[in-house]
RNA sequence: GGGGCGGUAGCUCAAUUGGUUAGAGUACCGGACUGUCGAUCCGGUGGUUGCGGGUUCGAGUCCCGUCCGCCUCGCCA
């Protein structure tokens, strides 16, 4: 074989004269008959072109030559000059081309379903699907090479970064223990022990912490996890986490280290210098954005209005605020009313948008979504305008309101009110075009780190606490021996206790969210009663953990990232499979390899299974 | 589990109100062509209109069911 000397995307006008090889595959081929034939030589580092010219070659490598067709792989070997026909400024390699002395067809390839072409057929890629199923093809692409590239590089910084801060990379089960709480697992049949079950990890959380309990003081890991519920665009059911925890910290030290890595991270994968990241409340970020992971790249805050809605003659505000408005508690069945300042709203939401407002918020459970403008003159229009003439004025105030505004308002409980306008805030914001870009098109990144989560809430079905980040989250510092003290049965006092927990938030994106960890036995005991766990139902369930936290748990504390989010925001693409070497479809399946597929029943009986299978029509 | 969009040649798409033999570009095959770079020119092959049923003289088109892909709600401690 003609092994290359160089790769097709490195050869200069200063290599002019060698004699070089290389290999790769037809990008595209442009023959003029026998004796003049132009190849587009393409591997993963670039493209070259190659010519095959002039009778010398002999007829058989000329006619070979002449039919060389789109993704055939080939080895040549010839002398690097500069272009007869001038230069080609769309390739890096553009102002040489290799004239071929030796050629070796490697493979002659079948004619591929579609070109790995970043500009495809007719101008737009081939359907998703029929990538997926021939993904090999499609990965030669230069756009799903890059995406690879960069997530390996990724890989290399978040590995170098915390080698140096001290932390041991450290493999964890794959193979794993039920843990039915939270998402819903992939489960594995034990062979060894008949009725028994393995389960994928959703993550490896409690490894982590038994790590710190085994003196292990900082571990890290880029680790595969595991949820078997529904994917979306961003959410796959395998994805991939940067898991990390520390000893003898408390939640200033973790958010320290993690603010390191963040810095470190966009520095060294595109240049970015992030400014010290902002703090904020989960409070604060429900008030002024309606959502735990706030979008701070625009503004478009809510407004609680209650009381000048109060004095005014709407009758849905009115309606909404019969039973009291009650303004801080989250889980609460009274009303308010919302309102959200639209800047220029009045000439840039046309009446089919804020008609779609109104079906919008009906989607999460409020009675609609009401639409003012404030013209020229400073007056109110349109809709419940009339019933607002009272407090124009108060109005115009609170929101601080200048011509040209749309107000958008919704009326009802606090957390239909706050979901409703924290979903239809970001609605607005694309329709008014003021979503910058992801950072890597020249937009800004804004980074924010949400603190003081309450430790528990409500089911919505059952009623009961759930713990809102996990089981192991400790309160805050300031807040343990309170929480310790409480009564179970007091809600308000147990709504209010907040988490050691962050997330840091990227664009109004969770990219990591982590916790400090119960070490004290009370602490823990304390949340499984309020769980309602019994403590033979906490040992059941934990039982390993528990145990190691009596013998001698050091302060701990951790966070997770979202790998395949870095990568994806770094790459600027919205869509979690761009960065996923062999992902899988909306049902699960990967489309290449045909899996999840049947087994045998002779496999199930060794596993001691049985399929229901479901009935064939 | 719910909602939305989509599935026509290998690929990207078109096909009027339900009406002739389902077309175009590209890919592929054959030929021409000595400086192209999305090469060009000539010719050709290529169709279970996702699948199943129904309405009709007649269905890519209308109706019912179903499968698959994507987006989304639920879900994701």
């Amino acid at each position: 074989m003609l092994r290359r000397t160089h790769t097709c995307g490195e050869l200069r006008d200063s290599h002019v004269g060698q004699t070089v090889r290389l290999n790769g595959w037809v990008n595209s081929y442009r023959g003029h008959g026998t004796g003049l034939v132009f190849i587009d030589l393409r591997d993963r580092f670039g493209i070259t072109q190659v010519v095959f010219d002039g009778e010398d070659l002999g007829k058989e490598i000329l006619d070979t030559a002449d039919h060389l067709r789109n993704e055939d792989v080939i080895a040549i070997e010839g002398s690097v000059r500069v272009r007869a026909g001038g230069e080609n400024p769309k390739l890096i390699t553009g102002k040489i081309e290799i004239v071929v002395t030796k050629f070796e067809l490697l493979n002659k390839t079948a004619n591929p379903p579609f070109l790995p072409d970043d500009t495809g057929s007719g101008g737009k890629l081939a359907n998703e699907e029929l990538r997926l199923t021939y993904r090999y093809v499609d990965l030669r692409r230069p756009t799903m090479q890059k995406a690879l590239a960069t997530r390996h590089k990724l890989y290399q910084v978040t590995r170098r970064y915390f080698d140096e801060n001290g932390f041991l990379e450290i493999e964890t089960p794959i193979l794993y223990k039920s843990t039915p709480e939270g998402a819903r697992e992939f489960l594995v049949p034990s062979r060894h022990l008949p009725g028994n079950w393995f389960a994928l990890p959703q993550s490896p959380q409690l490894f982590k912490q038994i790590l710190m309990v085994a003196g292990c003081d900082r571990y890290m890991q880029i680790c595969r996890c595991f949820r078997d519920e529904d994917p979306r665009a961003d959410r796959q059911a395998e994805f991939t986490q940067i898991d990390l925890e520390m000893s003898f910290v408390r939640r200033e030290h973790v958010i320290e280290m993690m603010e390191g890595f963040v810095r470190r991270l966009w520095k060294d994968m595109c240049g970015y210098d992030v400014p010290p990241i902002q703090k904020m409340p989960y409070r604060e970020a429900m008030e002024r954005f309606g959502i735990d992971r706030p979008d701070t790249r625009y503004a478009l805050e809510i407004t609680d209005i209650s009381e000048t809605a109060a004095k005014s003659e709407v009758a849905f505000f009115k309606d909404a605020l019969a039973n009291g408005a009650d303004r801080p508690r989250f889980n609460s069945k009274r009303g308010v009313v919302k309102a959200i300042r639209v800047p220029d709203g009045a000439a840039k939401l046309t009446r089919k948008m804020t008609d779609g407002y109104n079906e919008f918020v009906r989607g999460f459970g409020a009675g609609g979504c009401a639409v003012v403008k404030v013209n020229a003159a400073g007056e109110f229009e349109t809709g419940i305008a009339k019933f607002l003439a009272s407090v124009k004025d108060e109005l115009k105030s609170v929101l601080k309101l200048v011509p040209g505004d749309t107000v958008l308002f919704v009326a009802d409980t606090y957390s239909v009110c706050t979901k409703a306008l924290g979903e239809l805030r970001q609605v607005v914001a694309r329709d008014m075009g003021i979503v910058p870009k992801p950072g890597s098109e020249g937009g800004p990144w804004n980074f924010l780190i949400v603190v003081d989560f309450p430790m528990f809430e409500k089911d919505k079905e059952t009623g009961r606490w759930v713990a809102m980040h996990h089981p192991f989250t400790a309160p805050n510092d300031d807040q343990a021996e309170a929480f310790v003290a409480a009564d179970v049965n007091d809600e308000v006092t147990i709504e209010g206790i907040v988490s050691a927990g962050y997330d840091i938030v990227l664009n109004g994106q969770e990219i990591a969210g982590g916790s400090v960890r119960i070490h004290d036995p009370r602490v823990q005991s304390k949340v499984f009663t309020l769980l309602g766990l019994t403590p033979e139902q906490a040992k059941e369930k934990f039982s390993f953990l528990l145990e190691a936290l009596q013998f001698g748990a050091p302060p701990h504390a951790g966070i997770a990232f979202g790998l395949d989010r870095l990568v994806m925001n770094f790459l600027g693409t919205s869509n979690i499979r761009d960065v996923i070497a062999f992902p899988k479809t909306q049902i699960g399946q990967d489309l290449m390899t045909g899996a999840p597929g049947p087994v045998t029943d002779e496999q199930l009986k060794d596993v001691h299974a049985t399929a229901i299978r479901p009935r064939v029509p």
